[in-house]
DNA sequence: ATGTGCCATGTAATCGGTTACACGGATTGA
DNA sequence: TCAATCCGTGTAACCGATTACATGGCACAT
């Protein structure tokens, strides 16, 4: 009992199989006797097209693929569900392929996509550019979201994720805070670095020594970075973690190290993800809207696929700007009157390494 | 420039199709000369076998449909995370379709992913399954992961959601507990029925009143059902939430309200998602692992592929069994000794209601 | 009545693989 | 030396859709 084809659908309604594919498809003229016997068959045989004979005689797929790093978490989960909404309402379909430990294993998923699909979203931070446009080889429309590179030629969606970083410290700053460290993503990553790069921007141009720890984007390193943080002789007196996941993992350490978040430490993330707000105190972060940033990658993807300009025209690389999402684990910022005055944060005692200079 | 189809590797390679075909498929005799041409002409005209008309003769896809209800969060991105590295593993990929608000939508996602895969995980625990064997006409391979209906006939894989609240509220009743409410699930929605019955019969079994706040499996539910147990005059000393997230929302509403967990009220949820232990205090929670279920099921669905017996012979209930995860949101046990005695939990005044029956 | 044009429909080529079968050359046994 | 066997290879028929082109019928203008 092998699934109807089109031609047992066009045997059965009495007509053609072009006049069949015309009424599937809404394409060319078809009268209405017609359709209705089409239809008809179509719902007696339970007649479903077979998408690979129709792929290949249109050479379109339907499909999107994502290449995902091997990083998961709420961010990843979230851009999805934004991909997948659009998807759907543009009639797509979306192959994920996710858990890309190198540049190796994520060039062979893209491989294994070719043909597969129409076009591929990418977000693997770690690929350098170079090694990637290999992989892509074909002429298959490519959108990046690959961190801070403006990679020449492609079109691609990238977080300002230096002027996040900048903005970050600046609030840190605004509040009072001047002994700020840094806990970092995995080397290598580009996210990571333009945040690491904008961090010791906003540190040097305010005159302060900067300090980074290593992390790797994950809630256990931010930990181990917390924990290290409350051995310290010399604490901080607040943390910019690359990502939430690590703030909140910091956050965690700080605490059932006896540490008060903000009054002895305050915290700053990234991404906005869902348990930014459900951790206490909540953590002020750089907000992305995550799922609705997902969905405008793949529309414009499909954009690019529908205009067949192969990423030729439409080059450009749209920049999503993080806005500043001010929660309970940031102190309240201090008046902006530049004379010391003891407010909320004179708690602290101030560093001579501070090198404040009051205009 | 069209990419290469077999026929221009063929020629480069100055073989015929099916030597190329035998190569790159393993399958059949070739010389080792032979194999070597054909490997130097596929790279060098950067050969990808073109998927939609390999499927046309073979009648596979390597391609998996995974169909999600419209809940999103952790649970199912973990899920997700576990099938997508059992597929690469297995030579598959995933095309995932989630949001599904109703039933109606869930059959359009599944009719429209048939031809395109060999087969189909289904979580929609809304869906009853006379409505779900409809959509699923033809004989494609389902496996279904619908909590807890033993569906007859059809492979599946449940959690033991039942038996899960039964061990929730055994373990709030070792600690002290009396008067606990539930925070349910969505209605219709069977793994949310389930756990409310399991709890309703522990409870009936310990002899003591129960009360049910009517949530949707999200933070915002259980922050709201929070929120209306901190209003209360007589507050339970106990809460089950049908899962982690609501836990979480609940913990946050009565933290802002001033009680504390679980001195004044202890809090029990379901899943063990990652959040779970990123909360303060840590959520008691029944734990299923949840990427290793992703990784089972995704495997199984595939044997039952690959022995072509379309769910007719391993028609099995495969049961995840939920496992207690103790954290500090509940608190300690008392000793099993049935006479009272002031424990740790005697902070809370015993309820007349109780009806407790020392043996 | 006849030509013109349009429109609905059908025919058949095509997309790019897989594979049953045919074939020819080499090896082996008698 | 000839027949039987085996093995690597090639030929061509299929899988199921789309669509360019051909065709036939009908309406309308002349």
């Amino acid at each position: 009992m092998k699934p109807a084809n089109i031609r047992d659908v066009a045997r059965r309604a009495e007509v053609s199989v072009a006049s069949v594919s015309r009424v599937l498809n809404g394409a060319g003229p078809v009268t209405a006797a017609t359709r209705e016997k089409v239809l008809q068959a179509v719902e007696a045989l339970q007649y479903v097209p077979h998408s690979g004979a129709r792929s290949l005689s249109t050479s379109k797929t339907q499909t999107i693929g994502v290449v995902l790093p091997d990083l998961y978490g709420e961010f990843f989960s979230e851009l999805i569900r934004g991909m997948d909404v659009a998807a759907r309402a543009l009639g797509y379909h979306l192959i994920v392929s996710s858990s890309h430990d190198d540049a190796e294993e994520a060039s062979a998923a893209i491989r294994s996509m070719r043909g597969r699909v129409d076009g591929l979203i990418v977000l693997s931070p770690h690929l350098d550019a170079a090694n990637l446009a290999s992989s892509l080889a074909g002429r298959l429309p490519v959108l990046l979201m690959n961190g801070g590179a403006t990679d020449a030629g492609r079109p691609s969606i990238v977080v300002d994720n230096h002027g996040g970083a900048v903005r970050a410290v600046e609030h840190l700053l605004e509040t009072g805070c001047r002994r700020i460290v840094h806990i970092s993503g995995p080397a290598g990553n580009l996210e990571s670095e333009a945040r690491l790069a904008g961090y010791l921007q906003a540190m040097a141009r305010a005159g302060l020594p900067t300090m980074v720890l290593d992390g790797a984007f994950t809630q256990a390193s931010g930990q181990a970075a917390g924990i290290r943080i409350s051995e310290m002789a010399l604490k901080p007196d607040a943390i910019f973690a690359g990502n939430d996941i690590m703030a909140v993992g910091a956050m965690l350490a700080l605490q059932d190290a006896g540490l008060r978040v903000p009054e002895d430490v305050a915290l700053v993330g990234f991404d906005d993800v869902p348990i930014a707000d459900m951790v206490r105190p909540g953590l002020t972060t750089l907000g992305i809207n995550i799922a609705e940033t997902g969905r405008r990658a793949l529309e414009r993807l499909v954009r690019i696929i529908n205009t067949a300009d192969d990423g030729l025209t439409d080059t450009s690389c749209e920049t999503v700007r993080p806005e500043l999402v001010v929660r309970a684990s940031t102190g309240p910022v201090l008046q902006s009157r530049p004379n010391h005055q003891p407010g909320a944060r004179a708690v602290h005692p101030v560093s001579a390494l501070e090198g404040e200079n009051p205009q």
